[in-house]
DNA sequence: TTGAAACCTGAACCATGTTTCAAGTTATGT
DNA sequence: ACATAACTTGAAACATGGTTCAGGTTTCAA
C-alpha cells in the first residue's frame, strides 16, 4: 500500500537535506538530459553525476518519467521568469518589446542550450508540459500584443495567431542562430533584425 | 565479415518482391512511429503490421535508428513534392504564394499528422535527418523570396534569417491550428490569414 | 531445368537499464 | 534523551524488446 505511483513523484522533501538532495538530483537530470536526450539518459548517471546512491533516486520521484516531467516545468518557470526580467529593466514601446524579447531568447538558448533541447524533446515525453509551455508562452505575447494595441502602437485585431506565428518565428530563429550557430557569420542580432523588420514592416516591397 | 552494420541499411531490394516488403515496412513503420513514437514503437509491431517475419525486418534496415532515418528522408521528400505540387497550380505574385504555401501545408499537416510528428521527433532520434529537412525547406523559402524581389514584389534585402522566420511562423501555426486543432473554432485560415497579414504589412499600426 | 542469389521465418539469445527492497543512518520534535 | 519519521544505500530482481541465426522457400537468369 501506498505504492509509488510511477507517474506521480512522492510528496515533497519535509527536511533541509531532503530539499537539498532532490535540487542535486534535478541539476544533474539537467545535464544528463541536456547531453543525452531523454532516452540515452540512465538513472544511474544521474545519481553518479548527483553523488547519491541509486535508491535515492525513488525518493523523490517515482520514475525516469516522473523527474523529466518535473524538471521541465521547473526549466519552463525558469525561461519566464529570465523573459519578465530582461523585459522589465528597461521602458520600450511595443515593437521594441518585441524584438527586445527575441534578443533575450536568443542569448538565453544560445547560453543554456541544455534547456532549449529538454523542453523541446517533452513534445514526446510528456506532451502536457510541452502544450503547456508553449500555450503559456503565446498568452504572454498575446498580452503584450494587446498592451501594444490600446497603447495605439499595435494595430488593433491581432489575436492568438499572431502570437502564435511570432513565438514559431523566435523558436526557429533560437534553433538557427543560437542552437545551431557556428562560426562569427551566425550572428544572433542579424537574426533579431530580420524579425523586427517582418513585423514593423512586413516584406512587401518598400514604398516609393 | 559483411555484418550488417546497425546505421546502415542494407543493399536495395533486388527483385519487386523485395521493393514490396520494403514498402510494407516503411508504411507500417509510418503508422507505429507516428501512433507510438520512436521509442514506444517496436519492431515486432511493426512487422506485424507489414504481416511480415520478425527477421525479414534485418534484410531491408539495418537498426531501428536506420528505418527511421530511411523514413524521415522519404517523408521529407514527399512533404517536398506534395508542397511543390501545390504551387507549380497557379501563377501566383510572391505574397500570395507565401500565403498558399502555408495553406497548403496546413492542409497536409491535419491530413497527416503523423508525418508531421515523425518529422518533428527525428530532432532527438535522428539529427542530421532533421537538420536537413529543415535546411532545405529554408532553401527553399528563400528561394521564392529571392525571385518575389527580383519580380519587384518583395523587398530586395530578405536573406536566409528571414526565410527561417517564415518557417518557424509556418511551423507553429501548423502545430497550433492543424495538429492540436480541437473544435471548429480552430480555422486554418484564420491562422493563414494572420500570417499573410504579417508578411504584407506588419503588425504595426494602420497608416492615417 | 537448374543452380545461385534473394528473400522469408520465428524462436531464442542477450544487453540494457529501470525498479525494488531490506537494512542502516541521520534529522526532528518533545 | 528518546522515539519516530525522514532519508540513504547498492546489490539484485526483473521486464523489455532489439538482434541474431540456421534452415526453409521463392525468384530469376542462363
Amino acid at each position: 500500500m501506498a505504492r509509488t505511483d510511477p507517474d506521480i513523484s512522492p510528496a515533497p522533501p519535509a527536511t533541509e537535506r531532503g530539499r537539498r538532495t532532490r535540487r542535486k538530483l534535478l541539476d544533474a537530470a539537467t545535464i544528463e538530459f541536456g547531453e543525452r536526450g531523454f532516452h540515452e539518459a540512465s538513472i544511474a548517471s544521474i545519481t553518479r553525476r548527483a553523488g547519491v546512491a541509486l535508491g535515492s533516486f525513488y525518493t523523490y520521484f517515482g520514475s525516469k518519467e516522473a523527474i523529466f516531467r518535473d524538471l521541465v516545468r521547473d526549466l519552463s518557470e525558469g525561461v519566464r521568469q529570465a523573459a519578465a526580467q530582461s523585459l522589465a529593466e528597461r521602458e520600450l514601446d511595443a515593437l521594441e518589446t518585441e524584438r527586445a524579447a527575441l534578443g533575450a531568447f536568443l542569448a538565453f538558448a544560445r547560453e543554456h542550450k541544455e534547456i532549449y533541447r529538454i523542453i523541446d524533446e517533452s513534445e514526446f515525453v510528456d506532451p502536457e508540459s510541452y502544450r503547456l509551455h508553449y500555450e503559456k508562452t503565446a498568452e504572454r505575447i498575446l498580452g503584450r500584443l494587446r498592451a501594444g494595441a490600446a497603447a495605439g502602437q499595435l494595430r488593433g485585431d491581432l489575436d492568438e495567431a499572431h502570437a502564435w506565428a511570432i513565438m514559431g518565428m523566435n523558436v526557429f530563429l533560437g534553433l538557427r542562430y543560437a542552437v545551431w550557430s557556428k562560426g562569427e557569420e551566425d550572428r544572433p542580432e542579424h537574426a533579431a533584425q530580420a524579425a523586427a523588420m517582418i513585423l514593423s514592416e512586413g516584406i512587401g516591397p518598400r514604398e516609393a
